[in-house]
Order: structure tokens, then C-alpha cells, then sequence
DNA sequence: GCCAACGTTGGC
DNA sequence: GCCAACGTTGGC
């Protein structure tokens, strides 16, 4: 099967990438946006490459890379009271939100920053850079994978 | 901290 | 089905 890129979008104050080297791997959980849940339900694959944005929380920028390691299942918070992302409306039979298993790429040398990305050709057309562009869990290309982890490498 | 852009909800 | 109101995101 074709691999495929994707960048997931972090809050660092919530899970920055040192805490995913830490853990090793985890679950991706807390995604409530429709359009990123049929992205991680139905398009991302064990063995896909993910770059990790840190957003919100200067400096924002791509730090590293994590690897699929199972693909989409039920987010277990949306059954969870407790939760901050319960969700009333999902149930154990028909589950509304899913998330991937992700463990640890590698820890860019340097961070590349959003500033940085935006003079680089070759992501004129990355989805992150569009006006507006919201979504958390985003597709990548092959050429824009390749040059953000050759910035990253310096 | 502010504000524009966006997605979702809910009333009609 | 439409759209205004609302809450959230994300860049600065």
C-alpha cells in the first residue's frame, strides 16, 4: 500500500512532542471536528509518517515526525464522563470519534518555524499555509514532507 | 490579549 | 434547508 503524510496539529501545553518521546507512542485522541475524524477513520494507515505541528503556542512550527502504528479505532474520551471530550451523543455502538496510535519519528534538530515554511517553495500549496486552514489532522505531500524534514535536519 | 475565520448548533 | 448566533481556533 501507497504510504502516505499527514501532520497532526499539537498544542504544546497540552501534548508537545518531548511528551510523545517520553510515552514512546500514543493515542490520538480529542479530535471533534468531522472533517479530520473521517480523515483519521478512513485515510490513515499503519506505516504513514506524520509531521508534528506545535500550533497556538510560539514558536509554532514543525518539530518532528511520528509513524502510524495502528490505524483508526473509537476515541475511548468521547464515552468518558469525565472527560472534557465526552460526547452524549456517541455510544459504544455507533462511535462518533476515532483517533490513530502514533510512536515517535524523530525530534528535528531544529524546529521549523511557520514563518520559515512560508518562504519555502515548495509548500506554496500546503494545506497548513492556507488562509484560513483549521484542520488539525491534514494531508502532506510527498515534496513538502521531504523538504520540511531536510530544514528540520540541518 | 485580540480578532478574524471557521465549524457547529438550533430556531424557524 | 437556511442562516444567525455562538464557541473555538490560530496567527499575530
Amino acid at each position: 500500500m501507497k504510504k502516505n503524510y499527514w501532520l497532526f496539529k499539537s498544542e504544546p501545553d497540552v501534548y508537545p512532542i518531548e511528551q510523545l518521546a517520553k510515552d514512546g507512542s500514543t493515542f490520538w485522541d480529542g479530535i471533534r471536528n468531522y472533517q479530520a475524524r473521517n480523515t483519521l477513520r478512513d485515510d490513515v494507515q499503519v506505516g504513514d509518517e506524520v509531521l508534528y505541528y506545535h500550533s497556538r503556542i510560539a514558536p509554532m512550527a514543525a518539530v518532528g515526525t511520528a509513524r502510524v502504528v495502528r490505524a483508526g479505532s473509537p476515541d475511548p474520551t468521547q464515552f468518558d464522563k469525565k472527560s472534557k471530550y465526552y460526547d452524549e451523543k456517541a455510544s459504544e455502538e455507533e462511535p462518533r470519534w476515532y483517533g490513530v496510535d502514533i510512536e515517535l519519528g524523530e525530534i528535528f534538530a531544529r524546529p521549523v518555524t511557520l514563518a520559515e515554511m512560508r518562504e519555502m517553495k515548495a509548500l506554496a500549496d500546503m494545506v497548513l499555509l492556507q488562509k484560513g486552514s483549521r484542520l488539525s489532522i491534514q494531508p502532506v505531500r510527498k515534496k513538502e514532507w521531504t523538504a520540511i524534514l531536510k530544514a528540520g535536519r540541518k
